[in-house]
DNA sequence: CGATGACTTGAGGGAATTCAACCGTCGTGG
DNA sequence: CCACGACGGTTGAATTCCCTCAAGTCATCG
């Protein structure tokens, strides 16, 4: 292996894309060792401290990220501020693939956030020198399309209730999938934040939780919920 | 002109690529004219009558399509029959891109619709060899999840009268995109559509309709609705 | 310990839904 | 030819689910 390159996989800011621990989970998935240091050499490693915003909806799209570590909200306003959350990032999700040159939504970090930063010029050259690359980089957009239709349904036809739990549910499995699979759901985000996602108050959001651990379908603890009937919350959640 | 290949522009059923009219605005219009043969080859010119499914969601997908004239209805169902639009198909629009394996939602023709349907092999192996066709492939996806996000804005954030009005003045810059610039806007979908489009009931999509009238905004006609104050419908939709 | 912020809880109100009736158009068949 | 049913759409009244407004609790932190 190259020094200069990678002197310290154990570093963050060298080497670290091939001690990438979301590395599988992302776009990267699709690299094999050259493209690697490649892209490694061409993205920059930044941390972001709770609420720092990653970038703004009409900012002009400078940069894509890659999150490896912490949960981004993305989200979108109007002229008066409500606000609706599009979409929560995870480690191994990928920011800003749409080839408009302007951010059509904000990011900003919830919890402590770290991400790999690229320039777009950077990545779209990467990306047009690499045609495989382009393949993965569809299949996630599909994917992601996919989940917003998935939340068009949820949004425009279900219940409180029914947002709720979805929601629950939905997110234990995205935690599950990048490993997190501590019997408690881990909710980063505030109740604002899961309001916005559902469109929904912070109230219903609140009372629904209550009536759930009423019901002792879960128990509410300090940073998220255990989920006691895990049957139940599947079939709220229906499909 | 190769007359074997293009013995007649006019019919339908040969020739048909480098004639269609929508080519420009459709993932075809990527194509050099050899590209566009090996197109035709492999794909089939399919006619459906009002409410006919070109497909229904959990399908095995075998197809994917290209309208080429008519509206398409792309919807979700709950188990217990409510139903979310997630879009509206027009002439130029491609469905099924989507690399899963089964269609995540159904589709059917709203009025006599016209499409391009491809096996997905056919397509698959298609866009392999032609890298610069998965860019393009690529940006509609991603104008196409730009779109879900705003539908999400819409269905979790806004009024029903904004919804109304949103979909009006969206609904006339895509028939203005496609050439039908008449005053009128054509809705060839039904209420109960609109309803399920905006996640409303059809109820409510109408008496908001009478009540823009009563306001002079709008009248209401035969097929579609003509804007008097399109000024006025702009800054309900706002943004 | 007081202040702050996140969350919960309660009371009351309202926007949209539900339930129900009605209207106009169109195609069909007696 | 028109009675008739079916269908899409409109309108009204009552209801409800969720929101708004308001107060209260709890944990954290200077």
């Amino acid at each position: 292996m190259i020094r200069t390159i990678s002197p310290n996989p154990n570093r963050a800011s060298f080497g670290r894309c091939s001690a990438c621990a979301v590395r599988s989970l992302s776009i990267c998935g699709a690299l094999d060792q050259s493209d690697l240091m490649e892209f490694e050499r061409i993205s920059r490693h930044v941390q972001l401290s709770p609420n720092e915003a990653l970038f703004t909806a009409g900012q002009i799209a400078r940069s894509v990220h890659n999150v490896t570590a912490g949960v981004v909200r993305l989200y979108k306003l109007l002229p008066d501020g409500r606000r609706q959350i599009i979409g929560f990032a995870l480690p191994g999700d990928f920011l800003g693939a749409a080839p408009s040159d302007r951010y059509s939504y904000s990011a900003d970090a919830i919890d402590s956030v770290s991400v790999c930063r690229l320039s777009r010029e950077s990545f779209t050259q990467f990306i047009e020198q690499r045609p495989h690359f382009l393949i993965r980089i569809n299949e996630i957009a599909s994917r992601e399309l996919m989940l917003a239709q998935e939340q068009m349904l949820l949004l425009g036809r279900r219940t409180a209730e029914e947002k709720v739990a979805s929601f629950l549910v939905g997110w234990r499995e995205r935690l599950a999938h990048i490993g997190d699979v501590r019997q408690t759901i881990a909710l980063p985000m505030s109740r604002q934040d899961i309001a916005d996602y559902l469109g929904l108050t912070i109230e219903t959001v609140s009372r629904t939780l209550t009536r759930f651990e009423r019901e002792k379908m879960l128990i509410i603890v300090a940073g998220g919920v255990r989920l006691l009937d895990p049957t139940r919350a599947a079939a709220m959640a229906a499909a």
